[in-house]
DNA sequence: GAGTGGTCTAGACCACGAA
DNA sequence: TCGTGGTCTAGACCACTCA
């Protein structure tokens, strides 16, 4: 009765009983021990059977529900869930600091930083008022192996006067600028991703023929309270940027 | 001791507990009353403070740590993250279906389905040796307002024979093609999406200019054992179609 | 009514960090 | 050594499903 085929939790391991749980009906699903469709056993048998407490067993059913792996009913039991394959998240962290990983030779260089008056299109992505405001550009280039890769144009409301610091020329964040050079607080953020086409100027910026593909994102910077407080307009070549994401029971670690 | 200002953990609502105050420390963050860097209250201290337990405690911080919302350092403290805003998901739920829920008209018309042998290339995608080997093709094309958006090219090892089914002529899906002509099980999926101009066959089978802009997806799907079982190379018009994200501490609910 | 998952408790011991 | 979060237990009661 303690001793089944192959099952290995090891009570004494610095590694958490949940954790080896959670591995352990991972990869019964992953062999089929388990199918889509079918119920686990119940969280009490589970208990019994490892001579484990109810809790340390939904502790390690509540990781596969996360992962999208198994799905609880209540009063019914768990289940296994079908992968759908559909609701594809691609992850972008940060365009620039993947490249800056895998690349040699990458680097950010500093076209033009300046104070600008809002004009209206700047007036109406922040939703000013009337009036002066001072706006801060940043536009910078990145490049690898002597190629030009990207193009990004940041601004954000100037409220703040600081001298630029070393790390700001190399490579401006956003939320960096802001926190450093207005009185907001960037919490959150949203980024539009578009497919486009390069006009001449930005052609010429990063030496490729007007027309060929880019990845354009946008993004608007926000404080607590929802205002923007920084906005940046970004390209990437379309001939060297690709995004990758994986769905389903992938396999981890 | 027992009354504070405006604490509201309601221990006979039908609302659990650890959502409750989940939400009442979530809501405490926005507003400012822990800052990013600064340290929660020990988990004993909210026990205490709300008569309630200290695995609920513990469930509720669970809650704001998978939100990114704030981190817990073992032998320290759990303290308010500051958000990176640089970390971006782009969740694509079906291009397609999005549309449909939105758009007016939206339909998916089936261009092509047959029996191809694989050639060079398919034997290659799907790592099949030398031999005949059958793949079936679909190519789907979608169109709202009698505007076309999208062209679908999708491809899997052919192994069971069975009549096509009316839901497969209006929107075939990759993993149910899978599903029901070949004996494979798909349980996971690759992703590349990248940015491309439209070919002259592309732009006709569209109707619009060629070297338009367009979002590019290939799509592959394995079964159990990792061995790709359907690949799917999908194109969206870059002027009709968007992917947007939020990152931070954006509102939920 | 029996069986399931969902919530909650009041403890216990451990690993880690800081003084 | 003390205080923190991390893990685990052995119960309890509830809400829900289904026969």
């Amino acid at each position: 009765m303690t001793m089944q085929e192959g099952e290995a939790i090891d009570k004494n391991s610095v590694i958490p009983i949940y954790y080896q749980l959670a591995k352990l009906i991972r990869e019964q699903i992953r062999r089929g021990e388990f199918k889509p469709g079918e119920a686990l056993p119940t969280e009490i048998e589970i208990a019994n059977r490892y001579e484990i407490s109810r809790m340390t067993v939904r502790r390690s059913i509540a990781e596969l529900v996360s992962e999208g792996m198994v799905y609880a009913l209540q009063g019914k039991g768990t289940f296994v869930a079908s992968p759908k394959l559909d609701n594809v998240v691609f992850e972008l962290n940060n365009f620039n600091r993947e490249m800056a990983q895998r690349g040699l030779n990458f680097k950010t260089t500093l076209l033009q930083a300046k104070i600008l008056r809002a004009d209206d299109e700047l007036k109406e992505r922040f939703r000013l008022g009337e009036g002066t405001h001072r706006i801060l550009h940043f536009r910078t280039v990145t490049a690898a192996e002597d190629e030009r890769l990207s193009l990004e144009n940041k601004y954000i409301i100037y409220t703040k006067s600081k001298p630029l610091l070393e790390s700001e020329l190399n490579d401006p964040t956003l939320p960096g600028l802001i926190a450093s050079h207005s009185d907001y607080l960037p919490v959150s953020a949203k980024k539009v991703l578009k497919a486009v086409v390069a006009t001449n100027e930005e052609a010429a910026l990063l030496g490729i023929a007007a027309g060929s593909p880019l990845f354009l994102v946008e993004t608007t910077v926000f404080d607590p309270d929802l205002k923007p407080v920084g906005w940046s307009k970004s390209i990437y070549r379309g001939d060297r940027y690709k995004i990758t994401s994986y769905d389903g029971w992938y396999q981890k670690e």
